[in-house]
RNA sequence: GGCCCGUUCGUCUAACGGUUAGGACUCCGGCCUCUCACGCCGGCAAUAGGGGUUCGAAUCCCCUACGGGUCACCA
């Protein structure tokens, strides 16, 4: 069983697609199931409707699931294992008050050492427990032994006790925190392989921990992805446009890209220019590099270009809000200059727009009405030799202002190659 | 600061312990050409530093430096 758990507190990061990727690359891969489970336990941060974004984003890319949960609809079990584990012993209520832990937080961070609960709670008797009316919250107790697992990719490691902590597992108000609904959930759905950013390394013990003292004994594989970094070598954030899904699809990169690239950095693969499908079949997350990768937006553009250009005419041409099949390859000819569908769409509008021409203004007044009853000429030969004789223009003169009358710009592709995708439409195209 | 991970051209990467350290993107030149491009051909450009081990190290070990992640009643 694999998961992708998201949380509806933003937009969908160019990381979190990745890791909702790879898992369902492996799950295919291996033909086990795929749950998206919507982590939505911090009432105070959802936002309405993220979570339907989440899920259109998936679909637009063709990651499928096998069932949907909402992490909040297990709140029951986060608290019956929750006082299971007071019972037990392993966890134990603290009095603690955020603002004193807070101060205690701070002098640690003066005194350059890392911050530990500082047990205060912990020895406190059954009665002095029952005796205080304050609110309180629920830790687990740290392990006494180091807790080790292994990584798919970072290979087998090791967290000491100290480092994991006597951790929060019920708030205040009892709602589970993160690693404890996480913990738990993946138990009860029986998540053999968990797939996530590195950001979680840290996290993997204190779960483990967690599902540990609940006597769980399934072997849990882990595979955490490395950062996806920015131009600056830091972890992508809102800030950046390129880490927004959306921002991207704007653009005009198209969802296919997006995945190749996705699957293309910090991996090695085959070829460079390659579908969901393709990848499914050599895909090997334990090949998957260790160290960060830079976002690299030139490289996008380049895949967008190869993968627009593998589209059919019709499709691109839909792509770009026209549709037939002229326009389509026409727009392939503007991928000599353009990489994402609005650049191409650009171009296009320009052909159909009302044009001028600076440089050469009488001469593009001549041809304009060199034009009138024009015939229709099959080839662009035809076409460019009624033309100049009607015009009597010839050379710079002849071909600048006629490129301006037909594409609206001073440069571009060779008019011979645009010539039989525009022929006819030419009513519409020159005015 | 503690813990964890990492370090090959600017970027993404390749190289059973033996290669002139390869490819792709970017950049620069040339060819092509009605323009800008594309395309084709060519070029610039890297093993972080220091110690070991070894006949031989980008590759194995140690140290240093640097980079990143993480240290919440967020996820």
């Amino acid at each position: 069983m694999y998961r992708f758990a998201p949380s509806p507190t933003g937009d969908m990061h160019i990381g979190n697609l990745r890791v909702a990727l790879f898992n369902y690359i492996c799950a295919k891969q291996s033909k086990e199931k795929f749950i998206i489970r919507v982590e939505d336990t911090d009432k105070e941060r959802n936002i309405e409707g993220k979570d339907q974004e989440i899920l259109e984003i998936l679909n637009l890319f063709g990651i499928t699931y096998d069932q949907l949960i909402y992490q909040s609809d297990n709140l029951k079990f986060h608290r019956q294992l929750g006082s299971k584990l007071l019972m037990d012993g392993n966890a134990f209520s603290c009095f603690c008050s955020a603002k004193t832990l807070e101060e205690k937080r701070e002098q640690a961070k003066k005194d350059k050492k890392a911050y530990r609960y500082d047990g205060v709670c912990k020895k406190l008797s059954d009665s002095e427990v029952i005796e205080n009316e304050n609110p309180f919250v629920v830790r687990i107790k740290e392990p006494s032994e180091k807790i080790e697992f292994t990584d798919l990719i970072k290979g087998d490691m090791k967290f000491e006790p100290k480092d994991i902590d006597d951790f929060v597992i019920l708030r205040v108000d009892k709602t589970p925190t993160y690693n404890f609904a996480c913990a738990i959930d993946d138990m009860l759905s029986n998540v053999s392989v968990i797939i996530r950013g590195e950001d979680h390394l840290s996290n993997t013990p204190k779960q483990e921990l967690i599902r540990k003292y609940l006597g769980y004994n399934e072997k849990v594989k882990y595979a955490h992805l490395p950062i996806i970094l920015n131009d600056s070598g830091k972890k992508m954030s809102k800030r950046d446009d390129e880490s927004s899904v959306k921002w991207l699809l704007e653009e005009g990169f198209l969802p296919d890209t997006i995945i190749n690239y996705l699957i293309l950095i910090g991996n090695k693969t085959p070829t460079e220019i390659f579908s969901l499908d393709e990848a499914i079949t050599w895909f090997d997350i334990t090949k998957v590099s260790k160290n960060p990768a830079k976002f690299d937006i030139t490289k996008l553009r380049q895949l967008n270009r190869e993968h627009i250009k593998a589209l059919d005419p019709l499709s691109l041409s839909k792509f770009i809000g026209y549709s037939s099949k002229d326009i389509g390859k026409l727009a392939k000819i503007y991928l000599e200059e353009a990489s994402t569908i609005n650049e191409i769409k650009v171009k296009i509008d320009t052909i159909f727009k009302t044009k001028t021409c600076d440089e050469f203004e009488q001469e593009f007044e001549l041809l304009k009405v060199a034009t009138k009853d024009l015939p229709y000429f099959k080839e662009f030969d035809e076409f460019k030799a009624y033309l100049g004789e009607k015009s009597g223009l010839k050379g710079k003169k002849f071909f600048k202002p006629l490129r301006s009358l037909l594409t609206g710009s001073d440069s571009g592709p060779n008019l011979s190659d645009i010539y039989p995708h525009i022929k006819n439409y030419l009513g519409e195209i020159i005015k």
